[in-house]
RNA sequence: GGCCCAUUCGUCUAUCGGUUAGGACGUAAGAUUUUCAUUCUUGAAAGAGGAGUUCGAUUCUCCUAUGGGCUACCA
C-alpha cells in the first residue's frame, strides 16, 4: 500500500456546468497526482439518469483545457479502465451488489417512495436502519417466496446496506486526522435501484474507485458524513485493505452571509462561479466565466490553489510547475475560506503583466474587432504595453486605449488649454 | 432535531507552548505621476467566551457560543 502509485480522481456528475468548488478539488488532486508522478483520472458519475444535463460533460472537459489541468485517463481520453462514464459500467456494479446480497451484507426493500414518505411524516427523525427494518418491506421481513413473486410480478427495489448498529467506524483522513462515528446512527443507504439498473453514487464509487486502482480520494468536506459508509462498504467487499486514503477539502464558501458557495451567487455577486460561460438548455439562463469575464486561466488557478492550501512560504504567484512542485495535503487548512474575488482580480492584474505584449495582444484583438478596429498585432502590442499596467482585465484594454485606434469625439477643454500651455 | 467538521486582522492565511502574533488582498495617509493608473513608503486592523493542564498558552484538553456540512431510490 505505501508502495502504490499514485492514483487519483475527479468525478463530477454531470449535472450542470462545473462548479469553482469542484474546479478546486480537481486542480490539488492533479497537484498531488502530479508531484507524486502519479495518474490523474476523470470519471463521469452519471448514475443519476433524472438529473442528467446535455452539454455537461463536454463543458467540464472543455474548462478543464482552459484552465491547463490535464489528465491521464479518462472519457476523452480513455485508458486501462474504461469505460470511464458509470453508465456504461452498468454491468460491473450488479455483480457487486449480488455479492453483498448473497453474503447476507444488503438485503432487498420494495417501500416505495410514497411509503417512505409517510413514515418520516409519522416518525419523528425516522431512519431506515436496524432499529426500523423489520417494520419494513424488504427480503428480511419478507419470505424468500414473496419476494421471489414480487420480483416477478414486476414490482420495483431497491438493494440496501445492512448496516450493524453500535460499532466504532474509524474514517482516517489526511487533513482531519481520526474521525470517529458509532454505527447506529447510519442509515442503510440504498446502493441500487432497479428500475433504472444503476447502482447509487456510494456503491459505484467504490467500486470504481477499487477497480481502477484510486490510492488517494481528495474530495469535498461535504463527503465527510458519509465517508464511514463507504469504510464500511470497502470492509463488506473485502477491500479494507487496498481501501484508498482519504482527504476532506474545507469548503468554499459565499464571500458574504452565509453558507457554502452556490451557483447563484455568481451573478448576484457580480463575479463567475463557473470556469465558462454556461447556458442552461433548459431555461436559456445564462451564467458568466471566468473565461469570458476576461479572467487568464493562470490567474484563476494560482487564486484557487492558495483557497485552502498554503506553501509556508510568504510566495503567492505560482507557475503550475511551481505548484506541483509546493503541494501538499499537510498544507491544506480545515476550515472552509470565504471566496473573496477582489484578491482574484489581483491576480489576474499580476498575470497581465507578467505576460507578453504580444500575448495580451492576441487577447485583445477579438475586442478590437468588436468594436469595428482592424489593427496588426505589432501595433497592438505596443499599444498594450503602453496601458496594461493600468488594468485588472484584458477588456479593460479598450478603455484605456480606444484613442490609439479611434480619433476621440470630443475632449476636454481644460486639458487641451494646459497641454497647450505647458 | 440528530450526527460530524471547523473557529488568528474585513478577506485568504503564517505560527507546529515562550514571537513587538508575520505576509498578501482590500483599506487609510504620504511620495512619484500634468490627470488617472502603476510603483514605493508608512499606518490602522486579529487569537469567539469560559474553565482547566503548564513556570508559561493563539498553540494541548473540556464546556459554551458561533459558522459550516450531512441527515434522498442527488451526487
Amino acid at each position: 500500500m505505501e508502495n502504490q502509485k499514485v492514483r487519483v480522481r475527479f468525478a463530477p456528475s454531470p449535472t450542470g456546468p462545473l462548479h469553482i468548488g469542484g474546479v478546486r478539488t480537481a486542480l490539488y488532486n492533479y497537484l498531488f497526482a502530479k508531484k507524486h508522478g502519479g495518474d490523474f483520472i476523470l470519471r463521469i458519475e452519471d448514475t443519476d439518469s433524472q438529473r442528467f444535463v446535455q452539454g455537461a460533460e463536454e463543458y467540464i472537459i472543455e474548462s478543464f483545457n482552459w484552465l491547463g489541468i490535464s489528465f491521464d485517463e479518462g472519457v476523452h481520453v480513455g485508458g486501462k479502465c474504461a469505460p470511464y462514464r458509470q453508465s456504461e459500467r452498468k454491468s460491473v456494479y450488479k455483480k457487486y451488489v449480488d455479492q453483498l446480497l448473497d453474503a447476507g451484507l444488503a438485503y432487498i426493500a420494495f417501500d416505495t417512495p410514497e411509503e417512505l414518505d409517510k413514515k418520516r411524516n409519522e416518525i419523528a427523525n425516522f431512519q431506515y436502519d436496524a432499529s426500523t427494518r423489520g417494520q419494513m418491506r424488504n427480503s428480511l421481513t419478507l419470505s424468500a417466496e414473496e419476494v421471489k413473486s414480487l420480483i416477478e410480478a414486476g414490482n420495483q427495489y431497491v438493494v440496501r446496506i445492512k448496516i450493524e448498529p453500535g460499532k466504532d467506524v474509524v474514517v482516517n483522513d489526511l487533513i482531519r486526522g481520526e474521525v470517529v462515528i458509532n454505527s447506529s446512527i447510519l442509515d442503510d443507504k440504498v446502493l441500487y435501484k432497479s428500475a433504472d439498473q444503476l447502482p447509487t453514487y456510494h456503491m459505484a464509487n467504490i467500486v470504481d474507485d477499487h477497480l481502477m486502482e484510486i490510492s488517494h480520494v481528495i474530495r469535498g468536506e461535504e463527503w465527510l458524513p458519509s465517508a464511514p459508509l463507504h469504510v464500511l462498504l470497502y470492509r463488506y467487499l473485502g477491500w479494507e485493505d487496498t481501501m484508498p486514503k482519504f482527504a476532506h477539502l474545507p469548503l468554499l464558501l459565499k464571500p458574504e452571509g452565509n453558507g457554502k458557495l452556490s451557483k447563484r451567487d455568481g451573478d448576484r455577486l457580480g463575479f463567475p462561479v463557473f470556469p465558462l460561460e454556461w447556458e442552461d438548455p433548459k431555461s436559456g439562463d445564462i451564467s458568466s466565466g471566468y473565461r469570458e469575464s476576461g479572467y487568464l486561466p493562470e490567474a484563476v488557478v494560482n487564486f484557487l490553489a492558495l483557497l485552502g492550501w498554503n506553501p509556508g512560504t510568504e510566495q503567492e504567484l505560482f507557475s503550475m510547475e511551481e505548484l506541483i512542485a509546493s503541494f501538499s495535503l499537510e498544507r491544506c487548512s480545515k476550515s472552509g475560506a470565504k471566496f473573496d474575488f477582489e484578491k482574484g482580480k489581483w491576480f489576474n492584474h499580476k498575470y497581465i503583466q507578467q505576460k507578453s505584449n504580444n500575448e495580451i495582444a492576441d487577447l485583445f484583438q477579438p475586442i478590437l474587432k468588436e468594436n469595428g478596429v482592424e489593427a496588426t498585432n505589432a501595433k497592438v502590442a505596443q499599444v498594450v504595453g503602453l496601458v496594461k499596467e493600468r488594468v485588472n482585465f484584458v477588456k479593460e484594454l479598450w478603455s484605456q486605449s480606444s484613442f490609439f485606434f479611434v480619433a476621440p469625439q470630443s475632449y476636454d477643454e481644460k486639458n487641451r488649454k494646459k497641454t497647450l500651455e505647458g
